[in-house]
DNA sequence: ATAATCCCCATATAAACGGTAGGAATAACG
DNA sequence: CGTTATTCCTACCGTTTATATGGGGATTAT
């Protein structure tokens, strides 16, 4: 699997951040109950999009989450990476692991270059607001 | 990850059979050792292989393994679901598993619905003569 | 003060990943 | 018939990842 439930749960929050834009800041909780998703689980990942800067976070009473920009500035790929670390296919091809030995000679390598060239490309090409 | 050592060790051998085909049945223990590979591994994959039809297998003495058509007429795909069993990104769309209760309301499976539609659209018109 | 909210750290459980081990069945070859 | 090379079958095992859950601390509007 490639896209686990901490990416989906980060779109899943950046969709409703951007369906109640113009509101405010957005509580977890409100967000949780719409997108029927636990509360403790979807606060890691409202953490990371806050870390990453995707969203500006205010804590105490009637604090909560909202969008750092338009909607439309958001690419898919930015928003699961934030939750997944990396989008690669294969391990050979995730950023900070160690270079794979056979990287030279290995016949399948190309294959999968262009495979996750392919996948980047549609996600990139993919907008927050075409979800919303 | 979506590709995992299954995959790229079915692969690995199909591209291997590939470039010796015409001499007859290769024994696994000549592609671990090209490969560099563990035997015991790639008999898992090779089984794999057979058990779906795209390899020929011969026990015995001399042995081993050939592919059951020109290597042109193989996708990628086929070969990575043989060892994979499922290539969607997301665990949603793999046949076989229970489908999602929250599926006609997802805000996000349309997405990964044409995620997936681009990724096999690939690896479909790869051939595994493109990588022998 | 109080209640709501994000923030931080630790833990738990299950499954998948990446192999390894031992031996049974089969077939060629002398 | 015995030896040897090979695939086939079943089981196991340690590590990592996935999918969360729980407790409590810090902050802030009211």
């Amino acid at each position: 699997m490639m896209i686990t439930t901490k990416g989906r749960n980060a779109l899943k929050v950046m969709i409703d951040l951007a369906q109640h834009s113009g509101e405010g800041f957005v509580s977890l909780s409100d967000i949780a109950e719409r997108q029927r998703e636990s509360l403790k689980y979807l606060e890691t990942s409202a953490k990371q999009l806050s870390t990453a800067g995707l969203v500006v976070s205010a804590r105490g009473k009637s604090g909560g989450y909202k969008l750092s920009r338009p909607a439309d500035e958001y690419t898919v790929a930015e928003i699961l990476l934030s939750g997944e670390g990396s989008l690669a296919p294969v391990s050979c091809l995730e950023e900070g692991s160690a270079p794979c030995e056979n990287a030279g000679t290995c016949c399948t390598l190309p294959l999968f270059k262009e495979l996750d060239e392919v996948i980047m490309k549609f996600l990139n090409s993919k907008k927050l607001s075409d979800l919303a």
